[in-house]
DNA sequence: TCTGGGGTCCTAGGACCC
DNA sequence: TCTGGGGTCCTAGGACCC
């Protein structure tokens, strides 16, 4: 059966768009910034480590992504590169504004992540289709200063190469369909660049001599599951024009919640680990309570550098049963404490600490501990209150003792823009003159 | 001197049960 | 020689994503 005959099996022919928006992290930072435009501009992950986004001119300098700041600094300082600490704050709040902006102009989208989305354009004509994408890009780009690319095709994987096959052209929209289309564009794309193909399976199908995404199109469909389990097997009917994967409007709850960080200095001394642990353990504890449940099972864990060859090594992780599933930042804070003594080991420098919560479920579904339930009522009464606290004037205001005061292994942050949109001492102010 | 953080899904294999 | 068979649950590890 060719790749069109397939494709007619579908009784309704689908069409996905996916909405991306352009090197996000940076055009976010050039909204309530308009000197940088047309500038280069690159933001850094946590701790200022990686180059985690860049604009269009940064790339043209060959900035890569990913590449650790220290290895570019002359780079950067030669061309006058605009450079931020991550600003997650800020980068969360655009992320809302452009969802609701699109929710607004179709029925059904989900939200693939910060800067990503799928809608749902099924029974629209391929012409509907092009200008409604232009529409959105516009309203978008006016609503929020965020550009935009767009790619619709017939099934999410076809969507994604549309995406990137705009964006190559730089083009804002990107139109996939029609058999002989897809199949030039297929054997024009490396295999490596197909959503759901990683580094590994990448030189895996390679060395197959299944070079293309075409060449993974028309691989043996039992070689591919055997291979690459059914989630190869869906990627390759994917990019056939069978749509495999669909679209997932209800956000799934979440299965875990992790808190961790490097340090910006390494750390040694059992003290400020533990300040660092505690504060880990209030961050998921909030993130809990902000999305209504309760975790039954905690792990922490710690490790040394591991780019450092020429000191000693040293990584364990602990996980900890609680007695009730719990979001209760004092109880959460003193699991992750005596896990966290029960791991440390003198004599090494720690560099990344996390504390991860699982086994999630809803709040209200708890099963009240008969022996703890009078101090866990206390306590959320009292978690209410430090959540009230922390939202009027800010995280952390108010603390777990535990956390301590010296922050010792804080982050790095040294380039940081403003809570333009999420503080109210950070709003911009304008001079009339 | 400096190298991110937060998630998901799938499978194989072991423990355990009847 | 040859040691049941089938089901469920859990975990570790490996792959991927942005």
């Amino acid at each position: 059966m060719s790749s069109g005959d397939a494709r007619k099996k579908n009784a309704v022919e689908k069409l996905f768009a996916l909405v991306d928006c352009n090197n996000f992290y940076a055009s976010c930072e050039r909204v309530f910034n308009p000197a940088l435009r047309h500038k280069p501009v690159v933001v850094l992950s946590n701790n200022d480590g990686c180059v985690i986004a860049r604009s269009e001119e940064a790339k043209a300098l060959g900035i890569r992504m990913g590449v650790p700041a220290f290895e570019i600094e002359s780079l950067l300082t030669a061309h006058g590169v605009a450079v931020f600490s991550s600003n997650y704050a800020l980068y969360g709040d655009f992320s809302s504004r452009v969802m609701a902006t699109l929710a607004a102009l179709v029925p059904s989208m989900e939200i693939y992540s910060i800067d990503e989305a799928f809608l749902d354009l099924t029974g629209i004509s391929p012409e509907g289709a092009e200008a409604l994408a232009q529409r959105i890009r516009k309203t978008v780009l006016k609503h929020t200063g965020i550009p935009v690319g767009i790619g619709v095709a017939p099934t999410k994987t076809l969507a994604k190469i549309a995406n990137h096959l705009a964006k190559k052209n730089k083009m804002p929209v990107c139109l996939l369909k029609g058999e002989e289309e897809i199949t030039e564009v297929l054997q024009q794309t490396p295999v490596g660049e197909v959503w759901g193909i990683g580094r590994q399976y990448s030189a895996k199908l390679t060395a197959r001599g299944i070079i293309t995404a075409y060449d993974l199109s028309r691989a043996p469909e039992e070689w591919v599951r055997r291979e690459m389990t059914v989630t190869g097997l869906r990627t390759r009917q994917e990019l056939c024009g069978i749509s495999c994967l669909a679209l997932e409007e209800a956000v799934p709850a979440r299965q875990a919640i992790c808190t961790s960080r490097s340090f910006g200095k390494p750390q040694g001394e059992p003290g400020p680990l533990e300040e660092a642990i505690a504060t880990f353990a209030t961050m998921c504890a909030a993130k809990l309570r902000r999305g209504k449940s309760a975790a039954t099972q905690m792990m922490v864990f710690i490790h040394t550098n591991a780019f450092r060859t020429d000191q000693p090594q040293y990584a364990r992780n602990r996980v900890i049963t609680l007695a009730t599933p719990t979001n209760d930042s004092i109880l959460l804070v003193k699991a992750a404490v005596e896990a966290l003594r029960a791991i440390y080991r003198p004599g090494y420098l720690y560099k990344k600490a996390g504390v991860i919560v699982t086994g999630l479920v809803p709040e209200g579904e708890v099963q009240q501990d008969l022996f703890s339930s009078a101090e866990t009522g206390k306590h959320r009464k009292l978690m209410e209150s430090l959540d009230e606290v922390n939202r009027r004037y800010g995280r952390q205001t108010l603390q777990v003792a535990t956390q301590g005061t010296t922050r010792k292994w804080r982050l790095r942050q040294e380039k940081l823009s403003p809570g333009y949109t999420t503080r109210w001492s950070d709003l911009m102010e304008i001079r009339l003159t």
